[in-house]
RNA sequence: GGUCCCAUCGUCUAGUGGCCUAGGACAUCGCCCUCUCAAGGCGAAAACACGGGUUCGACUCCCGUUGGGACCGCCA
């Protein structure tokens, strides 16, 4: 048998991190078993998708990798194969039209509950004949007796049937319902595994009782823990950033988020560190827990520094360039980024903070932190500065070591440990006092800028009365 | 309220009856390294929700309690 599984989110919003882990799960079980993933889109509800909404969450599984064999399928494009299956049903006296109105339903739920029944149709309309001028639904009718899941995470589950109300298949409208088109199409489709949240589990009888209804064999089902904020309730926008192209924005690299994604609910081991190809070779559902996990952010990002710290700095490079650009700053044709970006990755966490710790490379005027050049730019380096300039100047190529090499011989005739000049120095070339290491920032901020950039300080220095 | 699911450090988790004095990772704290900040190294603190069984022996199996979550729509 071959595997197919697919992801089939409703167009409603933007990717979130619980439906990207959905998607990611699918494709990695697909990957592994060397099966098809399937992309489908439930737009059923006319209503409330939107294009922006396809939009958002194609681009999201794209950044995230997450490619797809077939599809995006559209629900709304196939009423007439789900108008099709209802009228199979109908005619098998397995489903019924039902003419009470939303309204009365709606009274009726509301009295039930205040009742302290459970608000369930009553399945009134079962037996009742069909008047062709009323406007109706259609409901299912469900059959006495226990329905069994069996789900590859959870083990068996057995629901009663009397908690299964006769539900609708079909709306009034004539649009066909989620429980409805779900079964068609995963049928249809062939899906052999439908991987999919834990909040879909209680719909799963139903769903049985459909494939039945139909003739259709029964798929394999695992339904995945749900993710929960750090209040332990479901993951919404009031826990932060949820969208998965947020997270693109704010300096993620695509692979963190999914080997975290891949972590949270999922282990190997101790391991921690995944690249692609492992997390499809080593991928089960076996290994899959049972409870619901809170997003963590702060593993997050250090994954995401992780990734940073271990990509090439050819290739942090270009991934830069955006967040550059969007801070001001248009590095085309600067060959220094490369190397720039080399001094910063050990250090940044987001490809943003990269960005912005990097913009003391690249603007003309040094953005001078006042207490820091108050405390290390002081009339007394103005010497080591001078000394330091005429050093630098002969420096040949213009390698770190012969940085270095500048640096060691001046401290050796002072007298003088690196400290005392290095800070200084730090202040002058970048503005703070924090920075990567001094003689690879200076090699990567080049000769001419660092030279002219001592020399402003030294003026600074001169000035007694300096104005920065 | 009914049904269903879940329960190991703050968080993600390892653990499938003796290997557990419960392991790893993030975060936290300390020390080392050091030109600042990081990174890195070393170390510390930190958990089997509770109560009953079963068993020679339970984190592991069963039952209950408690707690959390999900679903009960002509939403998906």
């Amino acid at each position: 048998m071959t595997v197919r599984t697919r992801f089939a989110p409703s167009p409603t919003g933007y990717l979130h991190i619980g439906g990207a882990r959905t998607a990611l799960f699918n494709w990695l079980f697909a990957r592994h078993h060397r099966g098809r993933f399937v992309l489908r889109i439930e737009d059923t509800d006319v209503a409330r998708s939107t294009e922006e909404s396809i939009k958002a969450i194609l681009d999201g599984m794209e950044w995230l990798g997450l490619d797809w064999d077939e599809g995006p399928y559209f629900q709304s494009k196939r009423f007439e194969i789900y108008r099709k299956h209802v009228d199979i049903l109908l005619a098998k006296k397995l489903a019924y039209r039902c003419y009470c109105t939303p309204e009365e339903l709606e009274e009726r739920r509301r009295k039930a509950i205040q009742k302290g029944y459970p608000p369930r149709y009553d399945g009134r309309c079962r037996n009742i004949k069909d008047a062709p001028d009323m406007p109706f639904a259609v409901r299912f009718m469900v059959p006495e007796g226990t329905t069994t899941v069996e789900d590859l995470i959870r083990g068996r589950v057995s629901f009663d049937n009397e908690q299964l109300e006769d539900f609708v298949i079909l709306r009034s409208d004539g649009t066909p319902t989620y429980n409805l088109c779900v079964v068609v199409d995963d049928a249809e489709m062939e899906i052999s595994h439908v991987i999919r949240g834990d909040d879909h589990l209680n719909n799963t009888p139903k769903q049985i009782l459909l494939y039945r209804a139909l003739g259709y064999p029964v798929p394999f089902f695992a339904h995945l823990p749900m993710i929960l904020g750090q209040d332990k309730t479901r993951l919404s926008k009031r826990h932060g950033a949820t969208s998965v192209m947020a997270y693109k924005e704010m300096g993620y690299l695509p692979h963190a988020l999914v080997n975290y994604l891949a972590r949270l609910g999922w282990s190997y081991g101790d391991q921690e560190v995944f690249s692609r190809d492992e997390l499809i070779e080593k991928f089960s559902l076996e290994n899959v827990g049972r409870s619901s996990g809170i997003f963590n952010p702060e593993k997050l990002l250090w994954l995401n520094q992780h990734y940073i710290k271990n990509t090439s700095n050819e290739e942090l490079a270009e991934l830069m360039v955006p967040f550059l650009k969007t801070l001001g700053v248009d590095p085309s044709g600067d060959e220094r980024l490369p190397r720039i970006v080399g001094t910063l990755k050990e250090r940044a966490k987001t490809l943003k903070e990269m960005a912005e710790a990097s913009l003391f490379y690249f603007k003309d005027e040094v953005n001078y932190d006042t207490s820091a050049v108050r405390k290390f730019l002081t009339p007394d380096r103005i010497e080591l500065f001078e000394l330091l300039v005429e050093r630098l100047s002969g420096v040949e190529p213009f390698t770190e070591e012969g940085i270095e090499g500048a640096f060691r011989s001046i401290l050796d005739e002072k007298g003088i440990k690196l400290k005392r000049l290095a800070q200084p120095v730090r202040v002058a070339i970048t503005g703070r006092t924090v920075s990567p290491g001094i003689f690879e920032t200076i090699g990567a901020l080049g000769k001419e800028r660092t030279i002219s950039r001592l020399k402003r300080a030294i003026s600074l220095m001169k000035d007694t009365n300096p104005t920065v």
